[in-house]
RNA sequence: GCUCGAGUGGUGGAAUUGGUAGACACGUUGGACUUAAAAUCCAAUGAGCAGUAAUGUUCGUGCGGGUUCAAGUCCCGCCUCGAGUACCA
């Protein structure tokens, strides 16, 4: 019988679709949670390299059922956000319509490749019942303040009762730097504006007006981690600041637990070396300088207090907002221009000119703290305003840019350092020197002076130690339309939270989504989008008369928003009481293996670790961290191809031909590229409008095109569709060939040739129980040699699922199969276990041949194949015998000889002594079942 | 610049604790079957040298050094590639 691929893949698709095969509920069994970085559903379609985690995933999945465990593996949508928006805007229809079209092409794509999703939990961001939720957590946020003294969240309604009757004195470490001090009387004399103003700066979800990323060209404003390079992560458009008013999540409060936590999960290095990075802690100082003639002060941050008697200038960033104090008359017009120069920059040229130093001078001076020197205090946009405190000490001698800022405006650069050069450029070594020219510092080194210096400041009151982190708080707001709404209305302008119960607050139908230029919100078009106390959500349109009615926020919430949460959505997805019932949490806990790219490390794997600490605050949750392990599946490339044009006279030339011109590199679709690298142009210039007025070189000259291997993309006419793949080979090839490429957090090029390796093991396999008259089976007592190679794949296989490496289990099956077939195999015990051990890898291959043999049940929940010992115990062991750690011959021993029984064997062979040449060995080294090695 | 990865045949990769480097597969070459092709099966396949051959022998895991009886694996110094990040004081 034919291994026919296609009928069988849809069977058993079907079977398990109709029996609901891969439902599971709360058990008694024990749990396990393995779950994939669900997709937004983008139009493009999938291409081989999406499917690569969700096959590992699901190759893990199933070998746990195997192993006894009720596994939860669901499957959704990142419905919402910018890469479904942008989609619906460029085809011109509405997101809503798109988005559902393209998560319909999505699961008909998913379902061929034979996952074992429990598809009845599926969630959807962009659903009212899900996003209810998400707003939720956003109105819990509003509700609620960092205590800096217990480190966690608590309700804001704890702030409110310590002003009411203590006033300021329970948090004057929070607020006296932002410039606020009450009694209790005075707390409630204030008005309520004023309260929810002061209330703002502690909500955990706060709105602000402030220096923003705006993005022209997407109409809205992204958070840092949505620009790569200085343009939008999405599309590559330029972005600038902006100051809008605009909503933030002060994910900063919680840095140091994000930072220290990631100790505690099984994630690998280099993500959290990313998110430690981006937390970017730093110890440091902050240190007061007294600005001359003038009641003001500029304070510093600084990781280098040693090194304070460098002083020579102070920095203000252009955004400071004292500059136009600090600016003399005779300045300010110069200063002013600086600044809005500064201001019109885009966030990439600010990246590719950092070499150029540019600054202003304030006119003011400040006052050295310990030598009380006249220091002038400049502008420059090489300090950041919301990074420390928005200036710095210019110390030339010890931080090349400072060094760099004096050289240029010809600034002072004291050496503090003894006996070394700085005539070039700055010494920012922490070693290596001690220091001159430092008052009470001199002679002492890194360490001793550093202690010294911070007990000095802090006794003279200067200032005190502080830890500084680069992590900023996240912009919430997003000037778009296909996003979850903010659930804030505004009364007399104080933002106030809509109620829970009547959440979700529900997306208005507009006529116009599409974002404008000017940064306006598309819910502004609504007619509906207002808001009453009493009657909730107001139509404009209706003749109401004695409401009032109030204005909605306009803003929707980012991507991440719906992402931060969504895998405790899976284990619950119906409850409509809370986001996930206590039961369910209890039971299925935290995610056991997460899988996805690494790509999101600074951004959806912070802002989730984010909301799982928030969430824990509250007790909504009750684990600190929500994946024990993570695995990043690497990259498919796929094949480009180019070819190369004279700029001048529109040539085109084959690769190999070198020019003296600089020839342009055309990308070409890979579907030209006939064998190795040749170009089929009458097909390219049939098929391609680009290339029809092309002048080619010679007309019968083969055309030669260089490849490159990049990341799969459909705009670089790379992809390959895993649908042709399982037209042409199956679903269970595919998935075998994906695994079979490489270590699966690699990145791994795609080679549709070496498919067939993996093709013709199925085959091979599928052959072994059939004759030409149908299966034929043998029930007889398997053979030594079948057991030995049985035990050793379980063995081998069942170890390399564990420590996910699925490669190598791919090669051990095909080494096992290319055993059995050598021996003709069609004992009936060892192929069906080898059923069970195949079927997490091909799982339609199994079910087929295992009801062939007879079984009615789906062979999914049997049990694995235990390993068994004593199938595997040799009696003997084929030594290597090397001379000077170089393998010359092999000896055949008893594996129970001792080390002495074993050098008197192998000394009185004669190879043995043909090496020796009659000489005695120095030394003999002989690890038992493993070496031996002669030293001569 | 800084941080983190990675360099093994023609290609993808294997070698889990230092112990026979190149498993498994692709590709290539030769052969069988066939009128022919496809499919399938068999054999060879790291490089060099010697030999008709069996075989022998040297080199070989980015480069240079070291530790060890023994190094792809450990240590030191470089080179190249990839990823992240970037005036973070």
């Amino acid at each position: 019988m034919r291994y026919n691929f296609l009928e069988i893949e849809k069977k058993w698709q079907h079977f398990w679709k109709i029996n609901q095969t891969y439902k599971v509920s709360l058990s008694s069994k024990p749990k396990l949670y393995v779950l994939d970085m669900f997709p937004y559903p983008s139009g493009a379609g999938l291409h081989v390299g999406h499917p690569l985690g969700y096959i590992a995933s699901d190759i893990y999945s199933r070998y746990k059922r195997h192993k006894g465990f009720n596994v939860l593996h669901p499957q959704g949508y990142d419905s919402f956000g910018l890469p479904a928006e942008q989609y619906a805007i460029k085809t011109g229809q509405h997101p809503k319509k798109t988005t559902s079209e393209n998560i319909n092409m999505y699961r008909k794509q998913l379902d061929r490749i034979g996952f074992s999703f429990d598809w009845s939990r599926e969630i959807r961001t962009s659903d009212p019942n899900y996003y209810k939720w998400t707003q939720w957590i956003f109105t819990l946020m509003f509700n609620s303040f960092y205590c800096s003294k217990e480190k966690k969240a608590k309700s804001i309604d704890v702030l409110i009762d310590s002003f009411n009757n203590n006033g300021d004195k329970d948090y004057q470490d929070d607020l006296k730097p932002l410039g606020y001090t009450f009694s209790k009387s005075q707390w409630n004399s204030f008005d309520e504006k004023l309260k929810s103003e002061i209330l703002m700066n502690f909500r955990l979800a706060y709105l602000t007006n402030g220096d923003v990323n705006w993005c022209e060209e997407l109409g809205t404003v992204l958070a840092n981690d949505e620009i790569i390079n200085g343009v939008s992560e999405r599309g590559g458009y330029p972005v600038t600041k902006k100051v809008v008013k605009h909503w933030c999540l002060r994910i900063s409060k919680y840095s140091e637990r994000l930072l220290n936590d990631l100790d505690k999960i099984e994630w690998p290095e280099p993500l959290k070396e990313m998110q430690r990075n981006w937390i970017g802690k730093s110890k440091g100082v902050s240190i007061t300088f007294q600005v001359e003639n003038s009641n003001r002060q500029i304070e510093v941050f600084t990781t280098r207090p040693d090194t304070i008697f460098g002083v020579s200038f102070l920095t203000i960033a252009p955004e400071y907002e004292d500059t136009s104090e600090l600016s003399s008359s005779n300045n300010k017009s110069s200063i002013k221009k600086y600044i809005s120069e500064v201001s019109k920059k885009t966030e990439r040229d600010r990246l590719t000119d950092v070499k150029t130093v540019s600054g202003v001078f304030s006119g003011s001076y400040a006052i050295h703290p310990f030598n009380g020197k006249r220091i002038p205090i400049w502008i420059s946009d090489y300090v950041i305003a919301s990074y420390g405190t928005g200036a710095v000490m210019g110390v030339p001698a010890g931080d090349q840019r400072d060094f760099d800022f004096a050289k240029k405006f010809q600034i002072d650069i004291p050496n503090i350092f003894k006996n070394i050069d700085i005539s070039k450029a700055a010494f920012s070594d922490k070693f290596g020197f001690t220091l001159i020219n430092s008052d009470i510092l001199n002679e002492m080194d890194y360490s001793t002076s550093l202690d010294l210096i911070i007990k000095e400041i802090e006794n003279r009151g200067i200032g005190k130690s502080k830890i500084q982190y680069k992590l900023r708080d996240a912009i919430f707001s997003r000037q778009r339309y296909w996003g979850e709404p903010i659930p804030i209305y505004y009364k007399d302008g104080i933002p106030k939270n809509i109620d829970l119960d009547n959440l979700p607050l529900k997306l208005p139908e507009v006529d116009n989504f599409l974002p404008t230029k000017n940064g306006d919100s598309p819910l502004g078009n609504s007619k509906k989008w207002a808001w009453n106390e009493n009657i909730k959500k107001v139509d404009l349109n209706e003749n109401i008369n004695n409401v009032d009615t109030f204005p909605l926020e306009l803003n929707t919430m980012p991507g991440w928003a719906g992402s931060s949460w969504y895998f405790y959505r899976y284990m619950d997805p119906t409850n409509d009481k809370g986001f996930v019932s206590k039961d369910s949490q209890d039971y299925w806990s935290d995610i056991d293996v997460y899988f996805g790219g690494s790509e999101h490390a600074t951004g959806h794997l912070l802002y989730s670790r984010f909301y799982q600490k928030f969430l824990y605050d509250f007790k909504f949750l009750n684990k600190i961290e929500y994946a024990k392990k993570l695995i990043n599946q690497g990259m498919i490339l796929g094949n480009s191809a180019f070819i190369y044009r004279n700029p001048l006279t529109s040539e085109y030339f084959s690769s190999d031909l070198t020019s003296e011109i600089k020839l342009d590199k055309i990308r070409i679709d890979i579907k030209y590229v006939k064998g190795e690298n040749e170009v089929d142009l009458e097909m390219l210039q049939n098929e391609d409008k680009d290339f029809n007025e092309s002048i080619f070189k010679t007309k019968n000259q083969k055309f030669l095109c260089v490849r490159e291997q990049e990341k799969m993309s459909k705009s670089k006419f790379n992809v390959v569709n895993p649908d042709e793949i399982c037209n042409q080979y199956g679903a269970d090839t595919l998935r075998m060939y994906e695994m079979f490429l490489g270590p699966i957090e690699q990145s791994k090029p795609w080679d549709t040739r070496g498919i067939s390796g993996v093709h013709s093991f199925l085959k091979k396999f599928w052959n072994l129980f059939f004759n030409e008259d149908g299966i034929k089976l043998s029930d007889e007592e398997p053979s030594k040699e079948s057991l030995k190679t049985l035990h050793k794949t379980i063995k081998k296989v069942s170890e390399d699922i564990e420590r996910l490496s699925l490669n190598t289990c791919i090669s051990s099956f095909m080494i096992c199969i290319n055993e059995l077939s050598s021996i003709n195999c069609n004992n009936k015990h060892i192929l069906e276990k080898l059923l069970i051990l195949i079927s997490p890898f091909a799982p339609h291959f199994a079910e087929e041949l295992w009801s062939q043999i007879g079984n009615n049940k789906s062979i999914v929940n049997e049990i694995y194949p235990e390993y068994i010992e004593k199938y595997l115990v040799e009696s003997e062991k084929t030594y290597p015998v090397s001379f000077n750690g170089k393998t010359k011959f092999t000896i055949n021993l008893s594996l129970d000889l001792n080390k002495n029984e074993i050098q008197e064997a192998v000394l009185s062979s004669e190879k043995t002594k043909s090496f020796l040449n009659n000489s005695n060995p120095k030394k003999i080294i002989i690890v038992p079942g493993k070496i031996i090695n002669i030293v001569i």
